[in-house]
DNA sequence: TAGGCCATCTGGTCCT
DNA sequence: AGGACCAGATGGCCTA
């Protein structure tokens, strides 16, 4: 009993709290509906506590259960946020149920409590019967059922959200750059998967080895000043990792070899063969090894040694420590490497203007490199795509 | 502090 | 009837 005028109390606020933040008429239809309804919600809530019979269909969809019999087992998916979730349900679905009074028309009238009542409303004669579709009178059961819709309506649509979410990261991590401290919004993620969706056709309907400054242009294009910022750096990051990359092939060294980066240390992998299979991924756009430029175009030699392999996943790890990369993630992708020399330079001019000799070298500026190793993209996105351009 | 981004709630609409 | 999808509203958090 208690513990439902208290949830009331908290909805009224809350209620009040939205109204107050809207527009006008929005706010008034909200003041509106608190004071006058709060007695009614409050008797609600109570009833709801008290039967038990009402519970399972939310335990079910929400947890909600759980909160009060402190069994966390039993919550559904996900976790820590249920609880956040089933509250806020709770407490929502008692704020608003009133607004669901006019879609409960099509409630059944099996409800077992004394609502035979209001369908004997106009039997009494003093008032003048109404025309079109009865409106029926919102019972307690109706009331009840309502914000049990509502409550899983909410529920559903939170774990429809969640799995968006969980797309756009996904999606997130085979666009061109990728970091996991640093995420782009899910805008920026659209824009950038658009623009290098883009930028492969382009490649795969030139059949040639795209002028980097284009490229890069493609990948910006409509991108907001610091996701151009990150996609830049990522760029720049990787031409410097195909440098060392060709000064550790020169040096014989294809299994790792150590490298600076802005003077951070970082092991690197080499390139794996484009028609290498997956280390351990099976996700086609998800891999361990990395499509370059070059492994692209025939320009690296095979490095589908299990040495590489063993790399997972990331190819260019920071090395921080005694901390796993799991523990620092540290994630930055970048699929287009291997640009070396005046179309590098001026690449990173394009974005980051000229700067002499040093030109590009400010990432570090623009992108936070404590947190950037590399994520790369298997070859397979280009068979993919040529077969599915090709076809 | 304003603006951007995000999660969530909510009601409407469409579909099965 | 119920679920999926959508868009608007709202508030919280973070950053410049």
């Amino acid at each position: 009993m208690g513990a439902g005028i208290t949830a009331v109390a908290g909805d009224a606020q809350s209620g009040c709290a939205v109204g107050e933040q809207g527009s006008d008429g929005a706010r008034e239809t909200r003041l509106t509906q608190t004071s006058g309804e709060l007695e009614q919600r409050g008797v609600m809530l109570t009833r709801l506590f008290s039967d038990p019979s009402l519970l399972p269909d939310v335990q079910k969809y929400s947890g909600w259960a759980n909160d009060s019999e402190g069994d966390e087992s039993k919550i559904k998916d996900e976790d820590a946020d249920a609880q956040d979730d089933l509250d806020s349900d709770l407490r929502s679905g008692s704020r608003t149920h009133s607004e669901h009074a006019g879609d409960d028309d099509d409630d059944d009238d099996d409800d077992d409590e004394p609502e035979e009542d209001e369908d004997g409303e106009n039997a009494d004669g003093d008032r003048p019967k109404k025309r079109g579709p009865k409106k029926r009178k919102m019972t307690q059961a109706r009331i009840e059922r309502s914000r049990l819709r509502r409550v899983k309506a909410n529920a559903r649509e939170r774990t429809r959200m969640h799995d968006l979410n969980s797309a756009l990261d996904n999606l997130r991590k085979v666009v061109p750059c990728y970091s996991k401290t640093q995420k782009l919004s899910k805008i920026e993620t659209l824009r950038l998967a658009k623009n290098y969706i883009w930028a492969l056709s382009e490649i795969l309907r030139s059949g040639k080895r795209p002028d980097l400054v284009a490229y890069v242009q493609t990948l910006c294009k409509g991108l907001s000043q610091p996701t151009t910022n990150l996609v830049a750096g990522c760029l720049q990051l990787n031409s410097r990792n195909f440098l060392t990359e060709q000064q550790c092939q020169d040096g014989g060294r294809y299994a790792s070899g150590s490298f600076s980066v802005h003077s951070y240390p970082y092991q690197c992998a080499r390139l794996p063969s484009p028609h290498c299979a997956p280390a351990s991924n099976s996700h086609p756009l998800r891999t361990h090894g990395y499509c370059s430029y070059d492994s692209l175009y025939g320009a690296s030699p095979e490095y589908n040694s299990p040495e590489y392999e063993a790399l997972s996943p990331p190819l260019c790890v920071k090395h921080t420590g005694s901390a796993s990369p799991e523990e620092k993630p540290y994630h930055y992708s970048m699929h287009y490497s291997g640009l070396t020399g005046p179309r590098a330079t001026s690449a990173h001019n394009l974005v980051f203007g000229s700067s002499g000799p040093r030109a590009g070298i400010h990432t570090e500026n623009v992108v936070p490199y404590h947190d950037v190793h590399l994520h790369h993209e298997r070859a397979p996105v280009y068979d993919e795509l040529n077969a599915f351009f090709h076809n």
